[in-house]
Formats: structure tokens, C-alpha cells, sequence
DNA sequence: ACGGTGGTGTAATACTATTACACTTCCCTG
DNA sequence: CAGGGAAGTGTAATAGTATTACACCACCGT
């Protein structure tokens, strides 16, 4: 447990989903980042479907992305679908397979890292913790059955500490 | 790593997905042993959702396991749906969420127990495999983060043995 | 000017899951 | 054995999630 626990050490900051919006600014600046150095383009639907997730604390449906950003002018689903394909090559953005919906990551995933995303099945929000446990775990149950493992999703459903506290 | 590797030898057989298909009488059985063991009843659409899954090596979207259960008389998905719920309850069958689909396993499930799904994006098939350091990992996580874990969802793509051995 | 890569806008469609309701079966209990 | 309730079925309709197709546009390099 004892490098668990150096590696949240390490990450601390993350996960605090209740913090205001992280700093929408600098998540769009690392998307920027990205584009430019595979010489895309930032453009402005992406800008703007990451300004919409970067303001949320919780995840959010495609569609209730669309609906967000149908004002002044309708937007169809599949441009933002497009737009989030984009983001989460950038890393920016995750999907919630357990709940098909998305939301922003304002910090960087290194590779052969296992990220826990815990799920708030009261509020909905999400908080984000790096295990090394977890990762050695994938890796060996990969290895013991002779799989070559790629992109792992993990994700963990329960009740979120403001929750528990907050009885409502 | 000792612990994890008791942990496989005890559960060896698990994850052979690719054997014929692991006794279908067998989980039938297991299923009418849960029903009866809640006083509910094992009726045939239940038995023949579970069917076509135990006799399929990879997961099943309900619309597939429709169409397979639609003759000689269609049914409808929510018929299949409900069936699932069911088995889902029972242990028999999980849900693939990264791929919004199902597959029916072999084995009972231990609470507190975390189970790797390893999804072969070649061929599809499915890999069971509990991992102590998984678990301990998630609760790691939450402990830290103040969450109260429940239900843990823990999806590993990559390429299987037999594929990778099987170029093609 | 030209061609190519990549994005946009629009429409249509495919795929996944749920709700609603009328009807039946079974059990149990009074 | 009539009545009532829990649980399932069959059918139709709908909600919610994601993709395909295509015409057009913008930028970049030549």
C-alpha cells in the first residue's frame, strides 16, 4: 500500500469535483496545446463542448451538451459527438461508459496508469484517483491469461463524501 | 502478488471463454436454483435469454439476442430486456458496459470481490478474472476520497491469447 | 490557381433502452 | 372456492444514444 499511497500523494488535487470549475481557461489552453501539436485546429465547437463540460461538475449526456449549446443557434448531435471524439484524443474529456455521458479531466493520464473514476449515485458527480494497485491488478490478470491489454475502464458507483454527510 | 496468484489458482477454469460452451445445463440450473431460491418463477423466455448467451463465446447486444429468440414468433427487446434484469440479478449474466452488451458467466460472484472483464477488440470475447489487488486497490481510492463504495465496473480491452497467437 | 486534408452543417437513420397498459397465471389466504 | 395481490407476458409506442452520408467550406502548401 505504501506506493498507493505515494502515488495519491503525488496526484493530490485531483478528483475534487466540488471545486468551482477548475479553471476553465487552462483546461482550454491544454486542449489548444493538443491540437497545435498535431496541427489541427481548435475550433470553436470545440472550444466550445469543452467550456460547457469544463463549467459542469458532473457528467453530461451529448445531448444535453447539444441542448446547451443549441442557443443562439440549433447544433445537431453529431457535431457534438465530433467535437468530443476530438477532446478525448486530447485527454481532456472522458466518457462514463457506466452512464454513456462525458466529462472534463483538467489534468494529464500517463500511460500504463489505471484511473478510478468514482461515480456519486446521489449527485452524479465524479472524482478521478490514479491507483498503482489497480494497475497491477489489470496487468496481472492480463498476463496470468496470456492477454495483451490496451485501454482500461474502470469505474466505481457509490456514494460520494458530501453525500454521505449531507443526508438531504 | 501472492495472494492474487491463490487467488487465480482457486478460481482456475474461470475465463476460458473459448471452451465449447461451459455446460449450459449447468448454469440453467444455477439460474432455476436462484428463482426458486426467492420463490420466483424460471419461465421459459428467462431460460432462453440465458440460453443463446451460454451458447455464444462473446457478449450479445439484446437487439442479437432478440433476433435469435424470433422464431418461430418474434418477441420484442423488451421482453429480452426483462430477462436480463433477471438473470443480471441472478449472477448468470453480466453487462458489458463498454459495449452495451451481455454475456453470461460460468461462476458466482463473491461480494467485496472485483472482477475483470478482458474484452478482445479482435474477436470479441470475454475473460473473467477476479484480482485481489483490484479490489484493494478500489477500496484504496475510496477510502481516500471519503467514498462509500458499491458496485465496481472493471473493463479491460486488448487482444487475447488465441488472437494474438491466430494472425490471420 | 490547384489539390488535399480536415471541419461544418444538415438530414436521415441505426442502435439501445424504457414506459404504459391490458391481460394472464399463480399462489395464498380468508 | 372466491377474492386479491405479486409477478410475468405480449404489444405498442416512445425515449435516449450514436453513426452514416453528403455537399460545402477553410486552410495550407505548392
Amino acid at each position: 500500500m505504501a506506493g498507493e499511497k505515494a502515488h495519491h500523494e503525488r496526484c493530490e488535487g485531483h478528483g475534487h469535483a466540488h471545486s468551482p470549475h477548475s479553471d476553465v481557461a487552462a483546461m482550454i489552453e491544454r486542449a489548444r496545446a493538443f491540437a497545435a501539436a498535431r496541427k489541427l485546429p481548435f475550433t470553436e465547437m470545440r472550444a466550445r463542448v469543452l467550456t460547457v463540460l469544463a463549467r459542469e461538475q458532473k457528467p453530461l449526456t451529448a445531448y444535453e451538451i447539444t441542448d446547451r449549446l443549441s442557443l443562439p443557434k440549433k447544433v445537431q448531435a453529431v457535431q457534438v459527438y465530433r467535437a468530443l471524439d476530438f477532446l478525448q484524443e486530447a485527454g481532456c474529456v472522458h466518457r462514463l461508459a457506466s452512464k454513456a455521458s462525458y466529462f472534463a479531466c483538467d489534468h494529464e493520464h500517463h500511460p500504463g496508469e489505471a484511473v478510478v473514476f468514482m461515480v456519486c449515485s446521489h449527485c452524479g458527480t465524479v472524482q478521478e484517483a490514479p491507483s498503482d494497485l489497480v494497475a497491477q491488478g489489470l496487468h496481472g490478470a492480463a498476463e496470468h491469461a496470456g492477454f495483451k491489454p490496451a485501454h482500461p475502464i474502470v469505474e466505481l458507483e457509490g456514494e460520494c463524501a458530501r453525500c454521505a454527510s449531507n443526508p438531504l
